[in-house]
DNA sequence: CTAGTGATTCCCT
DNA sequence: GGGAATCACTAGC
């Protein structure tokens, strides 16, 4: 018998204590997704840590901005950004308000609505891929701008809410270099997943661009 | 399976 | 102006 997820909201204090806390125990933690046409839930199983105003793999490294402005607010809300052009992808910011730092949400399984995410995702061979990849998993959710600053501690029903779900075994943990992250950015084992699971991502190491004109 | 590249827009220098 | 916390597709083994 496996025990069902616990469908507790998870609370502020669970986010605001150290990044590199938060971000293993996000995994096997359930995302609720609510939208207009239903919920879409996903059973986190991979994140990556960004740790606050020395990281220089972390869009806060620079300092506020516009588009950072969320990470330097209270722990429990939702970052998102737009990369690439065409992508969004989702942090949930963690640690005291004022020192920037979040968990990009990098894959996960969805265990309801499958099929609201895959007429989001219609490239998508097969489930596991639908949130296989930080921009898959902000697509499959239905996740983009819109959603910049929601707080994901708000009660089941609002756009975005974070459940106890099941949290995994630390033996179970798995770590290693962030993904596609420039520079000195990615000498820190600061990537987790769950060991064996078929929705972690591939590991790719970054490669820069060369110009096209 | 791996490696390479075009797509496409925003942000920051 | 240059690069970006990516994806999808292709070629080749």
């Amino acid at each position: 018998m496996i025990a069902a997820p616990d469908r507790t909201p998870i609370t502020r204090d669970f986010f605001d204590r150290p990044v590199l806390e938060v971000a293993p125990d996000l995994l096997g933690r359930t995302l609720v997704r609510t939208t207009p046409d239903g919920p879409i839930v996903l059973r986190l199983t991979e994140v990556e840590a960004y740790d606050g105003p020395n990281d220089p793999g972390s869009h806060a490294y620079r300092g506020r901005t516009a588009r950072n402005g969320v990470m330097f607010g209270p722990p429990g809300h939702v970052y998102v950004y737009f990369t690439y052009g065409m992508w969004f992808c989702m942090n949930l910011v963690c640690g005291p308000e004022g020192n920037p730092s979040g968990v990009l949400l990098r894959a996960g399984e969805i265990t309801e609505g499958a099929e609201l995410a895959r007429k989001r995702r219609l490239s998508a061979r097969n489930d596991k891929e639908l949130a296989k990849g930080p921009a898959r998993l902000a697509t499959a959710l239905g996740v983009d701008r819109a959603l910049d600053g929601t707080d994901a501690c708000a009660p089941e029903g609002s756009a975005l809410t974070l459940l106890t779900g099941t949290p995994i075994h630390s033996d179970q943990v798995r770590s290693g270099p962030r993904t596609g992250v420039a520079g000195d950015g990615g000498v820190h084992p600061w990537r987790f997943w769950v060991a064996n699971d078929p929705t972690v991502s591939p590991y790719r190491a970054h490669t820069p661009r060369r110009r096209s004109t």
